[in-house]
DNA sequence: GATGAATGAGAGTTCATTCAT
DNA sequence: GATGAATGAACTCTCATTCAT
């Protein structure tokens, strides 16, 4: 959808402020009246950005983890933070954006269901190989909190090595779970 | 001033999307006038804002180490989370909000400087006692990422034990520096 | 035509804002385009709403003055006003969103033709048996008048009975013709 | 106010479609900004305007009245409808339109007021003078809807002579009440 | 004929900023 | 200095209408 990609581009290099619906629609070369067509408001069209981007990132860590189950912790978090950093220094000013508009609307409720999954994949791996102390859900938190927020300022440094980023991580992560 | 407080109110209790120049200047019993005669801008006002945020946290850190020095990298960030931590914490959702105003707007001068005096007081305990494989900038703003991150999601879950949340990133920050 | 009745159900159920050429469309299970094809525009579709509306009562009217001649001033009015209250209330919010239109558009002409012949029947009751000493144009306005406000009123309150409606709109008729 | 004027102006004119707020504005010399910060929305604009309508008739209504009260039910009326004329005539396209605004937006709480004692009013002298089978209440309306239906076909008639609209209101409201 | 994606003027509303008093 | 009425560009969204298929 040339909507999707012109609003896309425009968070990439002008940010959540520069969205505005009648400037996606300008650059996807549409009417306003057909953007609308397309999507029943501003709310709408920025959760199926953000939604697209999450389930893209969903599929990524199902097909690592199908591929070969992980055989310890560190394998798993090694692994899932590749993707994790792969997929937020693709697009990464476009990630950004994305999550700040996360943050300030109200989740969408197919978002919603797509983020779950993510929390539940991650929450898997944690349960079977580290018996925290901490709930489960704090550490997913943590973890969560901890790969968007170093891939995050990586991406605004404009650092472009997934691998390097992966490594940083994965120690940070680690040492939160570790012994 | 008034206004600063007013502003952070409104922040703190209704978002950034709720601050409007209007709003900060009746909150503060001040004509709209006379805020543009102490902040000549929006963006001016919110850097400021920001500004003594950080100007807070930049003094915590520095009585912290200036009380007693670090003994050991372990020491050091323990004790420079916690500071963080607290800071963080305590009036949570303005920090958030201040946060993501930062992201938005172009930096302002005087904050820049302290948020860099922040950084060089941190990667001074950084480069006394870990001689990291990567360099020090890197380490640095990665520690911040993961400090920012973690207490920003604890603060957005409801979090207020500064002590637990500390412990957690400091697990994290010197998993990310350890061996 | 099933896009008459989706625009009158529209008109009745949630009145004339919500009447838009996109919604009678959908709700007539056809196209945008089909509607535009039997209706020049949307003033013409509201047009011959009102206009077969004003047909169904011209008709009414004429069988009742047909099967029996008014004998009198009063039966002839008390007849009239059974048949016109019966007529707004079957439809009352839909009667109360065409008056509503009629009042905003520009008079169509095959719909004025009905009205004016609706108006020269009454009048030839009123000239019958009423010597007014106001001319007979402003003596059918009034009666119109009362009618339309009258049931129109009641529609708006709920009532659901013509029989007691057209009794107190008999009275004021022929109070305002009386002697 | 000149945005008031400017609206009712437009009212008058042009009739409820063609208000909208930018024309209010830029007819009363004002920029929309302005607009807004005297009236919160347009149907805050409205509904003042409704209001100063009514409250005029309000007290048109109790200053005759108040100077002498009614001798029978035909003198009260008789004045009461001479009253009503001449507000609905005095500017009767602006009158109509606001009939027709106020059936269309909820009632603003101010104007309903006055509407309401408006009603009291009236209902008094029915009451005082005429105990008549049906309730107070349908008599009010009735009586409401008759002078409102009656002036307001008047006024798009041209009509421009209270007296004799009053005449025949009076006429059609004893016919009513009546005996 | 029928379709429905596309159009775009125009609606109501907000808010950072100015400047005469 | 302080005030706050005034500004107007810009925003989100609607809907009657068109026209290529």
């Amino acid at each position: 959808m040339a909507v999707l990609e012109a609003a896309a581009r425009i968070l990439e290099t002008r940010g959540l402020e520069a969205l505005t619906t009648n400037a996606a629609a300008e650059r996807a070369g549409v009417s306003i009246g057909s953007l609308y067509q397309y999507f029943p408001s501003k709310q709408a069209l920025v959760a199926e950005l953000a939604r697209r981007q999450q389930a893209g990132l969903l599929a990524a860590l199902e097909r690592e983890l199908q591929s070969r189950p992980p055989r310890s912790l560190a394998d798993g978090v090694r692994r899932l933070a590749r993707i994790a950093a792969q997929a937020q220094l693709e697009r990464a000013a476009l990630a950004r954006a994305l999550d700040q508009a996360e943050a300030n609307q109200p989740a969408d409720a197919e978002l919603e269901r797509t983020n779950r999954r993510i929390g539940a994949l991650v929450a898997d791996v944690l349960r079977q190989f580290a018996p925290t102390a901490a709930p489960v859900e704090v550490a997913t938190r943590d973890v969560f909190a901890i790969v968007r927020g170093m891939t995050d300022a990586a991406g605004r440094a404009g650092e472009d090595d997934p691998a390097g980023l992966a490594a940083r991580v994965t120690r940070a992560v680690l040492g939160l779970l570790g012994p």
